[in-house]
DNA sequence: CTGAAAGCGCTTACAG
DNA sequence: CTGAAAGCGCTTACAG
């Protein structure tokens, strides 16, 4: 790798000379800019972004910590936190926390120490004080998805909403026994959905329909979905409809539905508070409250080189950004 | 953040001092090492990778480029990349092509220049020059998915053998009008899976059945396969099977059948070349070759990690490792 | 066992 | 318009 040094023994001026033509930062006569510009060309030199990132204290890259990727939302937050990040100039730093706090923790203190201009998280909920932590000594701290700390700016989807909503929408269409397939209400998001869930259902008088199954599950996946429906439906034979929180608990939900021979929507409706692309690609295609991830996860990005390049300047001030969901009716309620 | 030189003015010692204490690098007389090791805790010392960085000439990263990361075997792929290289002790660096050769020639050029260690990459099939060049400079490359440098290590499945396979599979079970729905044979792996379709067809005396929809559709989507088994079944009355390269395809060709009234299995039967998780999710499982894509991420990033790690030593000769599919009978063939 | 010096590859006041 | 010097935060021969 060719470094400033060889450029400029080969124009024959000195590398400070080299760094002010390359980078325009200073009028360099355009004689010697030239020939500067064509050793740069014959060497292949490319800066090093880490010594320009260790000199100038900023290396233009933003952390970012999801739970996972697989089959969940997080991979198309991912998407754009990437697709925008690039745009900005910036590169991604990515790691699974597996919603483990100790990994996460690890995680962020990796990104952190200089390694990282932002970070983005969609976090366990048992790190705060150590994002505060970072977000004070100088490293921006954005929420997404999953908002915890109001002091650290946030990008999610009105949970409530979501929840509110689609309960509305299900009793329109004559349900009354509506069963919730919800996460642990430990994480903001789930505790949202559920509040939401539990005032649509006193509003008109009727009762509340959860199950939390005995077995620590992991509760963001299809067996999840799959037990808490068989569930629903063995204590609560006239159910007539299932709201279930993230749309890998609702595949569940149909896939039980499928083996006791019951038909979406004519039997039972399922409604998915939190959609997104695979929705439309089922056989039986769901009807859901959509957030848009992808942008989300754009918007996400935006607001952490926002709040990388505002510092020194006024210090920018914290955002919370809600994103409302759409209902779309499909197949399945 | 505190600094090497901010310990050593606490503990009164050499910044190099310091340096040795804390790493274990050199016999430091036990009282001064505990002064220091004090020292560094008061302050919350944490080292500066980029600075470690740029002095060792290791990052400890690795980057990884894939197509995109939305319902695409990738997201599990960038998963297990990500989980094995945080054991052994490297981030992350993550980037989207797109499949847009452009996009991955910055990516990649933004990723070499010491930013990163060494890459691994689901390719384009279009910067193999520039991947040959990068590991020539000395960062090694790593293909994953899809292998289409003989020069550079890889891990692949063995996509001939997910379509020859299948296609024996179905024939036994009694299907004899077999479609194909596969992505543009330029790109290595569905080339492979055309081969081993096509000879197993040829096997039996029958005839390939191959649609390419005129529109340049982007073809790894539910879309393209949508559209495709709609074009099989119309031209094909009597069509029985349907192989799809990967599941999402597959997810359209069902949707079709279940648009049409059509049963699987009874009335015509589906399978993916290539599944991952989301196949034992549906209201009507896939039968499909499964790919373990998690381990080979894990696997990839080991590699690339032994790679890194031979450099100065004997060169790593390059590796070339193929996972065998395994066929997981549902209920869709 | 420890300090002083050089250097990784760059940028940026400071002179001239 | 250009060069020489200092420095970002670290590590590592080189002396002693």
């Amino acid at each position: 790798m060719p470094t400033l040094k060889d450029v400029a023994q080969l124009a024959n001026v000195d590398v400070s000379t080299v760094s002010r033509a390359l980078n325009n930062t200073a009028h360099v006569h355009p004689a010697t800019k030239a020939r500067i510009l064509k050793a740069a060309k014959e060497l292949g030199y490319r800066p090093n972004p880490i010594a320009q990132g260790l000199r100038r204290g900023r290396q233009h890259t933003i952390g970012i910590v999801v739970p996972r990727l697989q089959l969940t939302i997080f991979a198309e937050i991912a998407q754009g936190v990437e697709e925008e990040a690039q745009k900005l100039g910036y590169s991604i730093i990515f790691a699974n926390s597996n919603d483990d706090p100790k990994l996460e923790a690890e995680s962020l203190n990796r990104m952190r120490s200089g390694f990282v201009d932002a970070i983005i998280i969609a976090g366990t909920g048992k790190n705060g004080r150590l994002m505060r932590d970072i977000q004070t000594e100088g490293t921006p701290v954005v929420q997404v998805v999953r908002m915890q700390e109001q002091s650290l700016s946030s990008v999610v989807a009105d949970y409530y909403a979501c929840s509110y909503e689609a309960i509305h929408y299900l009793m329109e269409k004559g349900c009354r026994e509506i069963g919730l397939i919800n996460s642990p209400r430990s994480i903001s998001p789930y505790k949202r959905r559920y509040d939401g869930y539990r005032d649509a259902i006193r509003e008109h008088g009727l009762e509340s329909i959860c199950v939390t199954p005995s077995s620590n599950l992991e509760p963001n996946n299809f067996e999840y979905g799959y037990r808490c429906a068989a569930r629903l439906l063995d204590e609560h034979p006239n159910l007539d409809a299932i709201a279930a929180a993230v749309d890998i608990q609702g595949l569940g939900a149909m896939r039980v539905l499928h083996e006791r021979g019951l038909k979406c929507p004519d039997d039972i409706r399922v409604i998915c508070l939190t959609g997104h692309a695979i929705g439309r690609m089922l056989e039986t295609t769901m009807t859901a409250m959509e957030i848009p991830a992808i942008e989300m996860g754009q918007k996400a990005a935006r607001m952490a080189v926002e709040a990388i390049e505002a510092q020194g300047g006024a210090a920018a001030a914290r955002q919370h950004l809600v994103f409302s969901p759409t209902l779309v009716v499909r197949e399945s309620a």
